[in-house]
DNA sequence: CGCCTTTGACCCGCGC
DNA sequence: GCGCGGGTCAAAGGCG
């Protein structure tokens, strides 16, 4: 499997837009603190298994892909680690990160329907659900705190916008340039 | 009044 | 086949 941080082509525009929209336009959130990861869901399972590190550092520490996440994108120390799931299911990719915020709702450009909480057994915290309430847009949204370090939070996006965020970033590997109309 | 959250029930895949 | 775990539905109520 390949990595992409960028606007590469398996890699949807959106999900750049709405990561960094996201990390750049809360300010709650401490950007070194913003990491991505590929595919949560593994994780979960290979963490469980391994020993009590840091939450942090088993993240990281995750070279099953073969990805140097200390490398340093070198735009606004974010670090990023970044995979793309065409699923099986055939629901479209799939993207997860892990956010250092005490608030679990971010405004990340797109508005949300919250449709189910479930608690899960691989985490003690709750797990929220979201669809875009975007009319035919069917992307989902996963929302819970890190089991291991409740000041994180893990959101995981699944499918593509087949819409415009209210709150466009067009984003390139060298900067960062925001279109929203309310500051054009 | 429309859109949202809440919540239990339901569904489905997977392992045994 | 059955039970479990995770994901989704949909009715009911809340809120602006």
């Amino acid at each position: 499997m390949d990595f992409y941080f960028g606007n590469s082509p398996p890699y949807p525009n959106n999900y750049a837009h709405n990561s960094l929209n996201m990390a750049l336009s809360s300010p709650e959130i401490a950007l070194s603190d913003y990491l991505m990861l590929d595919d949560y869901v593994d994780h979960q399972d290979s963490r469980s298994s391994q020993s009590t590190e840091s939450s942090e550092k088993a993240t990281f520490s995750d070279a099953t892909h073969g990805f140097s996440t200390g490398a340093t994108s070198k735009n606004n120390n974010i670090n990023c680690k970044n995979g793309i799931n065409e699923n099986k299911g055939g629901v479209g990719p799939r993207i997860a990160f892990r956010t250092k915020s005490e608030l679990e709702i971010m405004d990340d450009g797109y508005k949300w329907r919250k449709y189910g909480k479930k608690s899960v057994k691989s985490s003690p915290n709750l797990r929220n659900y979201y669809k875009c309430s975007s009319g035919g847009c069917s992307v989902k949204k996963r929302v819970e705190r890190d089991r291991d370090d409740y000041s994180y939070v893990i959101t995981t996006y699944e499918g593509v916008h087949n819409h415009e965020s209210p709150f466009t970033t067009y984003y390139s590997p060298i900067s960062f340039v925001h279109s929203d109309t309310t500051f054009k």
